[in-house]
DNA sequence: CTCCTAACTGAAAGATCATTCAAGAATAGC
DNA sequence: GCTATTCTTGAATGATCTTTCAGTTAGGAG
């Protein structure tokens, strides 16, 4: 009983997910971050406890829905290399086009907040491990399949997040698609590259535009 | 004529870059930035400026000291190889014992004020133009004395940019050094490797721990 | 329809921030 | 030593920020 809300909680805290995608967290006042909710401090105070608590929430809807349906590209292809190729195909168009222009939300948050709430470590933590954990296990097909040179494996998968990391990092300078593409045609050339013998992998689409 | 400054300039301004490293503008208020440099706000005003100027002597006094620093050993050796080995290995052990613990400030910076002072964009710009270039220099000695594989050469230097971006990200979650080395590692192995006769190169330090 | 309860509103509180300024202190030139 | 000039001090200013709250509105239960 009593009075009903009037807004909706979910489609909130997706407009706070973007303003503090955008501006980050400190930049992105209370006065703002109502606007962008069009709700009264009021109601957002008693939806979702303090600012520090609504970030909290828009960092866990981010790695639920943003991130993870990214991930989920790398691992539902049943090619490894296909996947691989899709992830930074995709990563790519969304920075040079699409929301990733402002970067990682995560990544963002990590370089903001580190020293500042232990708290958050655990999120950033899982994230990293998550991404990582999706590389390994692409990476571990491609190999099965014979499409990695020799020498390349799993254990690629560490750079391969600190790849994203800076690609995440480089969004923000905008530095148009030629820049970005050349960053993740260089980090697939060097797992799939067929140095002296370009007739050892059958699939050799990795130069194709 | 007139009083004598009673503090140097240049320490005041190591230790205000300090500070910004540490928690980065926002996070580092005008008392907070007076306490580390010993002066008192009215004395702050009058050599700096404003925070934001005093933020910018700080970003440029950066990369005039500890980034071009570190440039400096990529481009110094003699052997473009040996060069990017000591420019990673000093990155590792920065990151884990020394000032990088806390990223690297311009990648920080970046990330904080891309979306808010495009006059900043240049300093940004410039110095990921700078380290592309020096990596370039030692990827085009290094091809000249035939420790790349075939395929690897200058245009890998806007990957290298990219995982330096993502290692100074990554260092902000405190990852440990083997964690660190084993993205070091694999940039590198994926430039100088030997895929199937390892003895075509003479070289071959880069498994050596 | 009435009442009870929960949500909404928007102004206010209380803290903190960047910045300024009047007054005192110290130096260089005469 | 005196004066003009510059630096330093630390409190004050005005803006802005996060958070709260009293008063109002609206929906569900009886």
């Amino acid at each position: 009983m009593g009075r009903t809300r009037g807004f909706d909680t979910e489609q909130a805290l997706d407009a706070a997910l973007e303003t503090f995608w955008v501006h980050g967290y400190d930049a992105s006042s209370m006065p703002e971050l109502c606007r962008a909710m069009g709700i009264q401090p009021g109601s957002a105070y008693a939806a979702f406890g303090s600012k520090r608590d609504l970030f909290r929430a828009a960092l866990q809807r981010y790695a639920r829905t943003v991130s993870s349906e990214a991930v989920l590209g790398l691992t539902s292809s049943p090619s490894g290399l296909d996947g691989l190729r899709s992830y930074f195909d995709d990563l790519v168009e969304a920075m040079v086009d699409g929301r990733r222009r402002w970067g990682c939300l995560i990544t963002n948050s990590l370089v903001e907040f580190a020293e500042r709430d232990p708290d958050l470590a655990g999120v950033f933590d899982l994230h990293l491990a998550n991404l990582e954990a999706a590389f390994e296990a692409a990476l571990t097909r491609a190999k099965a399949a014979g499409d990695l040179r020799s020498g390349a494996g799993p254990e690629q998968a560490k750079l391969l997040v600190a790849v994203v990391q800076g690609m995440n990092v480089l969004a923000k300078a905008r530095p148009g698609r030629p820049a970005l593409r050349s960053v993740a045609d260089a980090a697939l050339a060097g797992l799939v590259a067929a140095p002296d013998a370009p007739r050892l992998s059958d699939r050799c689409g990795y130069l194709q535009d």
